[in-house]
DNA sequence: AAAATATACCTTGACAGACGAGGTATATTG
DNA sequence: CAATATACCTCGTCTGTCAAGGTATATTTT
């Protein structure tokens, strides 16, 4: 992992909505498929993974059920929940935003 | 301040070197610029920036000086040093790498 | 003349998020 | 049968932010 920690901060959670937006998922397989899309250089700790799910699940932004594996480790499996989506899409917003004027102050 | 902290941090002692490239500077002009630039819309308390700045003068990255106001408040400049340069190059190139792979997660 | 505001600095303590270190359990591969 | 991969979890520590408090000088308003 190469990114500074402090970097991502604050998009943890936006970056786990964002990948519930495209389809049910568990903790080990979003971690997979953010290093997959980052070319391992970034990755979420799994303490803090999890640290986020049960914030996002204290707030309401994903719901959550047990699969049904008859084989192999079981699986938490995360759903965004309408407010989740409502909150993913200020929090990119917010994103943006900050993108720009932290853009507009480095020379 | 629209813009949370969170998102913000990593990038303080960024913006704090970005603004000392251009000329040696003191706290409180650093956040009125800050400030003007972003129309208000981003601003570090000062809290923050002096802990900015401890951080920034122990590890060498910017040198200080008291100005020679011989009416109103007394001000403390801050300059960059060489090595606070190249630390500045190096972080404006990991915030640009991480805005992108950021990018490249949310839908 | 007093009060308010602006300039300018500083410290302390609380809080939140990231994560190292530790743990549990199952399945596969060498 | 040991190691690795899959899959979950908690606890305690660390770091950066910031609210709240403070000091001091100069100007503007009442």
């Amino acid at each position: 992992m190469s990114i500074a920690s402090d970097l991502l901060r604050g998009n943890t959670d936006t970056i786990i909505l964002a990948s519930l937006t495209e389809h049910d998922s568990y903790g080990y397989l979003i971690n997979k498929e953010i290093m997959a899309k980052t070319e391992a250089q970034m990755e979420l700790k799994d303490a803090t993974l999890y640290t986020a799910f049960r914030r996002l699940e204290k707030d309401g932004l994903v719901s959550t059920y047990w699969g049904d594996e008859e084989v192999g480790a079981r699986r938490r499996y995360y759903s965004i929940t309408e407010k989740g989506r409502e909150v993913y899409e200020q929090h990119k917003a917010e994103w943006r935003k900050a993108k720009e004027m932290i853009d507009s102050l480095l020379v």
